[in-house]
DNA sequence: TCTTTTTGTTTAAACGATTAAGCTATGAAA
DNA sequence: TTTCATAGCTTAATCGTTTAAACAAAAAGA
């Protein structure tokens, strides 16, 4: 039907330039002083016509997209789908766009999502960063563009980001488990060089310890990122009755599904035969026949926060690097009990 | 550190003008014959520095933005969590990126999104369509602006849309539960006029129907979406010992969640007491003590298919309107059984 | 009455790309 | 020698905004 309305239809029809156009519907027709009769005719007009401002003329004169990037591992995830939509509420209400990417985890995935985003003039990232990527976050800050990091961060990277307090969380969860009689609490986690990994076993490990438990490599499973079959083996091999593990922390949601599935599959009882303490939440915590316990990050903080400190990067607020740690709600119920 | 890199920059360093860069660029070198060692110049010195093209200013010019608009009810539900994955990634197979938005089943918010998108100067639209927004889909077809809708579809709409047989999916789910000598089988919904909403209670008391049972509304849940507390009453009540119902068919995911949340607080057994047929994916199916039925929607299918029609449609291939009615897949398990 | 200020408006450049049209050598044909 | 075609390039307009600068008319001051 009708094609896009621009300022210059306006203009025309008005009768008057562009400029003052734009000036009007911008509101700075105080500033610059247009007549108050013809700034009327012009918002009236535009109304009328139902005149929608093109963004990316905006964009292009501005250097600004009103867009944010959101880089996660995989947007299915409900973990991500929940930071997404927390984030996409908090931008919205800031009159900022939100698109989005799944890195898998992956370095060439992350690297080109990166180079999309910014060539779309994204005007800052919120990133939950895959291994390895510290080389494409240098980049982002020397290239001036901001960005927050959630879920992870880099230890040895001066960047804002927004976590959960991770040590405490396993050490919590841990200290539960054992404060419960159980004596061989297993650790189930993926194998990366990422710091909320580390942070999670130094904590799982520092409970242990604390009670006087000897640091065993036996109660650890550590596995490969999207390798069921590699799980299914290592897990099969931790619950054997001989290694005499009676009660298991899963370090993420992903791991904690894939594991419940094996026990279940295996009739081992919880909490009866194996006490079970998880990451993150899932439907089917509250659907499992025993009440499963877990680790509940604040989702919509974490993604409110982040979309709030990027925000006052790019109003160039923020003086430095924010970091903000949460703590997380620790749900004990019947699954950790002896 | 460096600003951005334009064409200009890469004009001034070899010594040419913008327009041979562009050209080259774009690898139409041949046609406008540009001299084949000045292009060899062109190409080497962009990728000396790393030239990125603006995707904003190419937006302006050509008025395409290779973006496109997703539109769901809740990016934090699975349901659409998975089809925005599949999206997203035959999205990037086509250089799109994927801009999304969450209605929460909104009619303000539905179009709020729709305006931001235009403005953002979206190709075109994936769209999971809210309750009375046919009228917002008018305004898009008047417009030209390309869309596919997926999951829910308007009967007196003509739009292309990539939707399942829901008929067929609540038909069979339905017939399966009868099979198994349930005879009174309830059938939860949300309460709204969407068409899918329509179809699948139309399988429903189709199968019944066939099967020689008459309708029967004390057998219908019919609750408002976004009202948990209506839902517990009236989903309790449907409950009562005395209705005789001994199988319940959900016809969503949500619903089929929180309906077994309230089975298992009310010590109901499945498929003992009660059997359960549910809708799409959950992990908590396979992890609930008696695995759950469910009717699986091809998701990845789905959000393919949208995509692809989509693309179809921007590039000005597509002759009509695309409708595409895929089949369910009846995962039928221990909790339909008598 | 003439200058200065204020008010209200327009002009035009800019953002970074695309692309039709124009220009200038050079070599070939007449 | 003049004419024309071709290769290889540049110019300039354009997309829809923004915004500094220029301008004209009216009002105020001298």
């Amino acid at each position: 039907m009708s094609k896009k309305i621009s300022l210059k239809d306006i203009a025309e029809a008005v009768g008057v330039s562009t400029a003052l156009v734009s000036y009007v519907l911008n509101d700075k027709d105080e500033q610059t002083r247009v007549n108050k009769d013809t700034a009327k005719r012009i918002r009236e007009m535009a109304k009328e016509m139902n005149y929608q401002p093109n963004q990316i003329a905006k964009s292009l004169k501005s250097g600004k997209s009103q867009a944010i990037g959101l880089l996660v591992a995989d947007i299915s995830n409900p973990f991500f789908g929940n930071l997404a939509r927390a984030i996409e509420d908090e931008a919205k209400k800031h009159g900022y766009s939100v698109l989005f990417g799944s890195s898998d985890e992956n370095l060439e995935n992350s690297q080109r999502l990166i180079d999309t985003f910014i060539n779309r003039q994204i005007d800052g990232f919120i990133i939950a960063p895959a291994e390895g990527t510290a080389s494409q976050l240098e980049y982002l800050k020397n290239a001036n563009i901001p960005f927050v990091l959630i879920d992870r961060y880099f230890k040895d990277l001066e960047t804002s980001y927004v976590v959960v307090d991770n040590f405490n969380a396993t050490y919590q969860a841990t200290q539960l488990l054992l404060s419960q009689g159980h004596t061989k609490v297993a650790y189930v986690c993926y194998k990366n060089q990422l710091q909320h990994t580390e942070d999670r076993y130094s904590g799982y490990l520092q409970a242990l310890l604390d009670q006087g438990n000897a640091e065993d490599s036996s109660l650890i499973c550590e596995v490969e990122f999207n390798n069921a079959t590699y799980f299914r083996e290592q897990f099969i091999e931790l619950l054997q009755p001989d290694r005499d593990v009676d009660a298991i922390l899963f370090s993420t949601n992903t791991l904690s599904i894939m594991g419940l599935k094996i026990i279940n599959e295996l009739n081992i009882t919880v909490p009866d035969d194996l006490a079970v303490f998880c990451f993150d939440e899932s439907e089917a915590y509250d659907l499992f026949y025993c009440p499963i316990s877990y680790v509940k990050q604040p989702l919509s903080m974490i993604g409110k926060e982040a979309v709030k400190i990027l925000l006052e990067q790019l109003r160039g607020k923020a003086s430095s690097e924010q970091k903000v740690m949460l703590d997380v709600e620790i749900v004990a119920r019947k699954s950790c009990q002896k």
